[in-house]
DNA sequence: GACTTACGCTACGGTGCCGTTTCGAAATCC
DNA sequence: GGATTTCGAAACGGCACCGTAGCGTAAGTC
């Protein structure tokens, strides 16, 4: 594990101590800028114009492009994921889903995921870091809805949760792909969730 | 509708005329860097080095960045989705979504598709293109798949196509994303077909 | 106070790209 | 053959960006 930003500690060092919020500043700048602009055309002018700071600060910090990028990343963690109060299976599961399709489309964390599934293939590192800091704490209350759901004997014993969440999350990405797109008449989380529940086959056939 | 290339016809004009076969190599060009380098960094010098072409010939048929961009889009049609062989409605949606989920990552179309989703929003013309020509023939025959399916008793009477299409096609762009990430162990298109067939919800629960 | 570091401002060399221009050679119609 | 257009090659001005450096000032430690 490298440190993108040059950790300079406080243990007593000569000479004016940096302004943290200044590395606040930066980083909150970064990911706007990312979720803005994306992977390609980000750049460190325009997170130094809007953090209001100068290049040089930045680059004291973070001594190149990537590691600015990386260091961003790192401090992703504004949007934890609210697990869904008890209840239903059908109605945690739709505030759950319901929240994801939101913060894809509105949230900084959401815009910058969908940037780096497209745009981070150049570097696997940061598509890793989105995962880890990212997705997998949502996929953990997912899957914890889940077997909550098999234990009170709403959903199927044998349930396996890396093929379910495919099918719940799936259908919120395509959603939210279509918002920024004209036409389509929207299509409710509910009606997902009912469909995705009750299965298309009928259940009077073999 | 404004055509991005610049007409000029074979109407008996004066001069050396033009050659129809760079018409192509420019386009075919366009698209290949489109997919592999996204929208941002597509520039107009990369895709007439990679045509082999000068950037004069480029730029007098098209004149911006632009209009080439658009005019790429335009002719990309040389993936035609599969109508799907008759039988149970089960093969044939596995058959159609497997092509679906192969196409994404790695054919052209498919790229630069994920390309438009999330680097397109600043010119929503290029989304409404990739939608006319790409997503539209696509949804139509998974549209009829799915009333076959209805009309021989395999599916519900009451499905609606536009909630099942997301339901369908959304665990394969979810699956496309994690293909380019590393861990996450494979999930197969059958298991995912299986499981909204039959449903998650307890056939003997109320 | 002496020293060290942080910060803002300005400027620089280098690079890559856009869109244009110029030049010479080739192809086609009259 | 003459006029017209196309193509390739090369170069240009302009712009935006990267990463660095110099300078003056602020904010700390010794």
């Amino acid at each position: 594990m490298t440190a993108s930003a040059v950790d300079r500690g406080t243990g007593g060092r000569p000479g004016r101590p940096r302004d943290e919020r200044i590395d606040q500043q930066i980083t909150t700048a970064a990911l706007q800028v990312l979720a803005e602009v994306g992977f390609e055309r980000f750049s460190v002018e325009q997170v130094a114009a809007q953090a209001g700071v100068a290049k040089t600060t930045l680059y004291r910090r973070f001594p190149c492009r990537d590691d600015l990028v990386v260091g961003a990343l790192m401090r992703m963690n504004d949007a934890l994921p609210e697990p869904p109060p008890p209840g239903p299976v059908r109605d945690r599961l739709i505030g759950l889903l319901a929240g994801i399709r939101r913060r894809t489309a509105s949230s900084v964390s959401g815009r910058v995921f969908m940037r780096v599934i497209t745009e981070g293939h150049s570097q696997p590192g940061l598509a890793a870091v989105i995962q880890e800091r990212v997705l997998e704490p949502r996929r953990q209350v997912l899957r914890d809805v889940l077997s909550d759901g098999v234990a009170a004997g709403e959903l199927r014993a044998g349930l396996d949760p890396d093929t379910v969440i495919p099918v719940l999350v799936g259908p919120m990405l395509y959603l939210g792909i279509w918002d920024a797109m004209p036409g389509q008449g929207a299509v409710t989380v509910e009606a997902v969730v009912d469909a995705v529940l009750a299965g298309l086959a009928d259940p009077s056939a073999g």
